[in-house]
DNA sequence: ATCACCTGTGGGAGCGCTCCCACAGTACCT
DNA sequence: AGGTACTGTGGGAGCGCTCCCACAGGTGAT
């Protein structure tokens, strides 16, 4: 029979020893139902599991942090200044992704931005103190120290996209070079034969596999590469119509133009319009990420799709398996693996 | 003289204890020149400070928050899907506040979603199990249960709106009703005088404030109120779209739009555009919040300012100053501020 | 000289858990 | 009958801190 209200006789919130006392039974038993331990029999288990809820009992994390050193609770940490990861989409769905994964777990998620040398600070600070149980770390730079201090703590850590070819840390990514040659064989198909690229910051080396795409779909249907047609930008707006005046310029001829993300060709189509360059009469623009500007812009942006928020899930899973493994066996020199998902291409009215 | 690398001997971080043992004093002492207190000589100061600096020595936050009983962590709840966190800049700007006046401090800041019944339910349990020592709440709804649990469980808040002329709990707002009376003044000055209100969402008091500021603004030059120009729109884009419909059908000779946040204005532009409407020439156009894409739309957007970071800051402050207070001294009775910041109008080409 | 009262310091107790060893009880073999 | 091997349970030890009491040694009043 439930006591309505039982809490509160020392003002303070109910303990574990108070939990096994009123259920009458002993600390450690409390502690094995708690974390659903199988070694407790049914009758012992449904006493405990009333007693937790007369008194509203809630376990102390930070006891049970200290006791069982870990935290259960796990950084996404954004190597950029909070401005940028508003503007972008691509972080929102990853987040999107992770915290619905992350929901089902008891896990807590923090999001830690590092942009400023002083937030960079801060965050090492955080991780020497152990304060996660691993890291998902995303859209990381080629010449970044976090994954290697992060490797040097020890802690477990899932990255976005490999920095390089020869990454050594968890990965997940999506096929940046497929996506961007199903993008260039597109506007091939459609005719267009001078198709530019602005890219997206070199120093991402996702951003290199789509040149990489780029280039070889070209090669492929045997058109000469024009590196002049190339132009380098940084997935901003701004980047995007810089470049695409830096194209204008110099090849007056273009007849398409595939951007490495939605905001570049966002940025590239103001310029297009300014220049008298009707989309896709006279210049077919396709963008990377088909995130909502892709669907709302005018007109209507085929962009190459990447599965951001299955992205985020499987980031999120294979880190908790990377925690959940060094927990008994101390990291056993297994292979990391290196996930990479399907890109789709959309296509819409502006190619 | 420092031992460079001088750590890990028994491959854990570094205790207390063995600062203690190496600086030649005892646990008490290294704790009070890790916590800054006053009473310890400079030479101690000076050893304990070396021999944390040899060893690596960073704080133990779990041993800390169990033996303190604090946590060095708050939150900021946003009783949104994470969607709306994301399309609306009022989040990130509140965010940007709140993360510059946090880095000036040791504490952690916590992003918690809670537009599901599901993530509710799970921050009511955060909450019960003290996981933060304060919460920061933005975008109350008057019938939102979390302030009044927020209160129950004695944890310092502070929201970013009062949910009523009686708010109990500490808040920071602006001058929603100010801000209305201004739009509405600088539009009567430009010869309108057929001003409709798209509302926000009516259940959030700011947005009751705006349309009390409309009304008297109006009354006080002289107009009789007409019902009929007011329709309610909830601060999406979609939300003003729909009632700028519902406007022109109903008052086609209507010569001028208030609408409660720039997004909305964005969804009646659009509205106002189809039906052929020319802005500012035959509709004025004035949204509120001054938000990014009021620069950015075409015609740019003449909005009230609020000083949205600002506020953060200043909820910000007055949250660790109530969590200080708390500490020693269990709350006084004292009243609970409500402060309101001055917003300002920033006038462009829509009206 | 005695007392009061500072400042600076050491270290015991205890925060609320988890981990693990010990052990009672039962079951099933020899 | 004794051994072996489970299952379920209780409770000690200890995680790394903070809090606070005790106390040494100095300083200045009486």
């Amino acid at each position: 029979m439930a006591t309505h209200g039982a809490r509160g006789r020392s003002g303070g919130r109910p303990t574990l020893e108070e939990v096994a006392a009123r259920a009458g039974v002993g600390r450690g038993t409390v502690s094995r139902v708690i974390n659903g331990s199988p070694r407790v029999s049914d009758a012992t288990r449904a006493a405990v599991e009333a007693a937790v809820a007369e008194l509203g009992y809630v376990p102390n994390t930070a006891a049970r942090a200290l006791a069982a050193n870990r935290t259960d609770a796990i950084a996404l940490v954004v190597p950029e200044p909070e401005t940028r990861f508003f503007a972008e989409p691509y972080f929102s769905d990853m987040l999107k992704g992770v915290g619905a994964e992350l929901s089902e777990t008891e896990m807590q998620l923090l999001l830690i931005f590092a942009g400023s040398d002083r937030e960079r600070r801060r965050l090492a600070q955080y991780l020497a103190a152990h304060r996660v149980d691993g890291v998902l770390l995303v859209s990381v730079h080629a010449d970044d120290p976090l994954p290697d201090l992060l490797a040097q703590l020890e802690i477990p850590a899932v990255i976005s996209g490999p920095r390089s070819a020869a990454e050594t840390l968890t990965s997940v990514d999506s096929d940046n070079y497929g996506g961007a040659r199903s993008a260039v064989e597109h506007l091939l198909s459609r005719g267009r034969t001078r198709i530019a690229h602005i890219t997206g910051r070199l120093d991402v080396y996702g951003a290199q596999r789509r040149v990489d795409g780029y280039r070889e779909a070209l090669r492929d249907a045997g058109y000469e590469a024009d590196e002049r047609l190339i132009e380098a930008g940084d997935f901003t707006e701004e980047g995007g119509a810089q470049a695409m005046k830096v194209l204008l310029e110099r090849c007056p001829d273009l007849d398409a133009v595939f951007a490495a993300s939605d905001v570049t060709a966002a940025g590239a189509r103001q310029v297009l319009r300014e220049a008298g360059r009707r989309i896709p009469e006279d210049v077919a623009l396709v963008g990377y990420d088909d995130s909502a500007i892709a669907r709302h812009m005018d007109p209507p942006l085929t962009s190459v799709r990447q599965p951001i928020e299955d992205m985020g899930r499987r980031m999120l899973d294979l880190l908790l398996a990377e925690i959940a493994d060094r927990r008994p066996a101390v990291s056993r020199g297994l292979e990391r693996p290196q996930e990479v998902l399907a890109t789709e291409l959309v296509v819409r009215t502006s190619s």
